[in-house]
DNA sequence: TACTGGTACTTAGTTCTACTATGTAGTGGT
DNA sequence: ACCACTACATAGTAGAACTAAGTACCAGTA
């Protein structure tokens, strides 16, 4: 992956997938297929766990373990509360960078 | 600084400055400034320093040292042809993320 | 003269997040 | 038995912003 965007994505990552949860559970796997269609072709596996893990310890979401048809059980992940607000937050703080980013582009025309 | 504001910085704040350098030369202290004025209150001195030192060593910019009336001696940084082209593929990264970002906020309202 | 405040740069050590690399397991098809 | 796909886990590394502290130069003032 580029290293820019490699460093762009800590911060927005872990957004990007409370985002994908609202309205919709889902568990690890599903969520890095998301991704990948999403566009976000090279984020490795092992990323989205470790983001996943640690969502759990924050408190942002709620973990439910169901059997799959075709591997082992799945860990569905559902947003919560606190998982909201955190998303709320997140899209403040998004808002303010990207006005900024937007100015500064515009100047540098 | 919110600690959300700090992760999402990492990969962004580097942009920032070589935009802010397109058209205008500056010294880092002058750069500490420009930052606060446009909203980016909290960001540390000891940062933008660390990152000039970065983007100079990665030769995205050319330094010259001039002396000052109220102070030490300014290091005044230039962006270059290698500077500029890192802004392009910044500006196309930032794109991107940022429609991906766009659009998933249309989706969760 | 000593002191204060604004200007200007530096750097060692910490924290956080994404990556690399590798491993474990269950299921179905050949 | 073997392979591919599904599904999750984790130890170690790299990179960037932060904290905290320091150095240095100059002007005004008590």
């Amino acid at each position: 992956m580029g290293k820019q965007m490699t460093e762009m994505l800590k911060g927005t990552l872990e957004g990007i997938v409370l985002a994908l949860l609202t309205g919709k559970a889902a568990y690890g796997y599903e969520i890095t297929t998301q991704l990948r269609e999403q566009g976000f072709t090279e984020i490795a596996e092992g990323t989205v766990y470790a983001l996943l893990v640690r969502i759990e310890q924050k408190g942002l979401v709620d973990v439910e373990k169901r059997p799959s048809e075709k591997g082992p059980p799945r860990k569905v992940y559902t947003l919560n509360a606190q998982g909201r607000n955190e998303l709320n937050e997140f899209w403040n703080t998004w808002s303010f960078l990207s006005e900024r980013l937007e100015q500064l582009r515009k100047e540098g025309k």
